[in-house]
DNA sequence: TACATATTGACAGTCCACTCCCATTTGGGG
DNA sequence: CCCCAAATGGGAGTGGACTGTCAATATGTA
């Protein structure tokens, strides 16, 4: 916390060393979470293969979920949608938005997202902390939404709405993830939101 | 599987008393989850609770998670939407369905149903077991779609549509949790179904 | 270089879900 | 009434997440 940059930041030997085994021990977990799913997976396990002791690996990350979660792309996504002229629809905001940056921010992760992604669908213990992050996105969706219609984020049809945007969102990204991600995600957001605009066809 | 009825079955007094006991443990079970949250309420408390030994409680219920799964009422909104004319519009059908029999059915469980949504909502271990519920849901709500539209469940078109609409439903179930169940379910159905029919105004 | 502090490893220990096994009890059928 | 099979209780045991302590080591600083 300087008074001025942060970047190429003189860290101390030790914090850099601390970065590194943060990072090393999240690696070696997901490998292995990959390889042999996330319950068939022990803390001594990825302690080894991050060459760390099991005390270390707590020290670290509280409990072993924790090893998965990260803040998403939320706070990207607020952001995003907030530099966007102020009378256009919502769902269309959406859609400039994920053509622009956090569209390229996404391509950048993809890796990453493919396999993060994957474990939190497919494995069970996995899903309750997807469950609430997807809380999260909902909130923040209808907030983004009360921002620009000037109404409560508590409205049960904002609720609604952003849920359902929400729903959508996820049912691609899944559909993203089962084709190993050779789809183009914008691009089936492009595709598939207006169903939400223009109303079910059904 | 006598040849004949199984109503009023001659059931022995064995079979009988095993029905108790599982009901015995499962609303123990309930009891001390309200009470105490989930994760905190050990398999030996409601083991004693029940007046089993913790064996036993193995022996009903392969884990502790399964004590609260309950299939839900999926295969009776399938069913009941079977009933409805397959012209209607399935928003609409959805919508006769819960004002008939689906609806009363609800309000008879309306007492568990709301203890069991709230476990699953409030306890992130439980919520996993919500999420391949909903999964479950999905895709039903899926297969109605398509065989109402003659298309495929698996179009993706298609299941967006499903994901919007049970996201929706459980933004309202969620609500009528969180209203102690004093809202008419049905009525919030009624009431905000349309917004996907005729499209978000946002 | 010498000292203070942060980080680590090793290890013992807790808690709880879940398993296995065996002796006892209980219900059903002849 | 008797015997068999099913259901139960009890207890010992396992595995794995997580905690706490203490001594050893590494780092930053004067």
């Amino acid at each position: 916390m300087t008074t001025h940059e942060t970047s190429a930041a003189p860290l101390g030997l030790r914090e850099r060393k601390k970065q590194q085994t943060r990072e090393r021990i999240r690696r070696e977990a997901y490998r292995l979470f990959a390889e042999h799913g996330y319950e068939a997976t022990t803390v001594d396990q990825i302690a080894d293969a991050a060459e760390v002791s099991s005390s270390t690996f707590f020290r670290y990350f509280p409990t072993k979920e924790d090893v998965v979660i990260q803040d998403e792309y939320d706070p990207a996504l607020t952001e995003a949608l907030r530099s966007r002229p102020a009378d256009e629809p919502v769902l269309e905001a959406i859609l400039g938005t994920l053509k622009g940056s956090l569209g390229a921010t996404l391509q950048q992760d993809r890796e990453d997202l493919l396999l993060r992604t994957r474990l939190t669908f497919e494995d069970p213990a996995l899903r309750a902390h997807n469950v609430a992050e997807q809380d999260r996105s909902e909130r923040a969706m209808a907030e983004v939404i009360a921002e620009r219609t000037g109404r409560d984020p508590a409205d049960l049809e904002i609720r609604c709405a952003a849920a359902a945007i929400i729903a959508v969102f996820t049912t691609l990204v899944r559909y993203w993830v089962e084709g190993a991600g050779q789809e183009d995600l914008a691009e089936l957001y492009a595709r598939h939101l207006p169903l939400l605009a223009r109303g079910l066809p059904f």
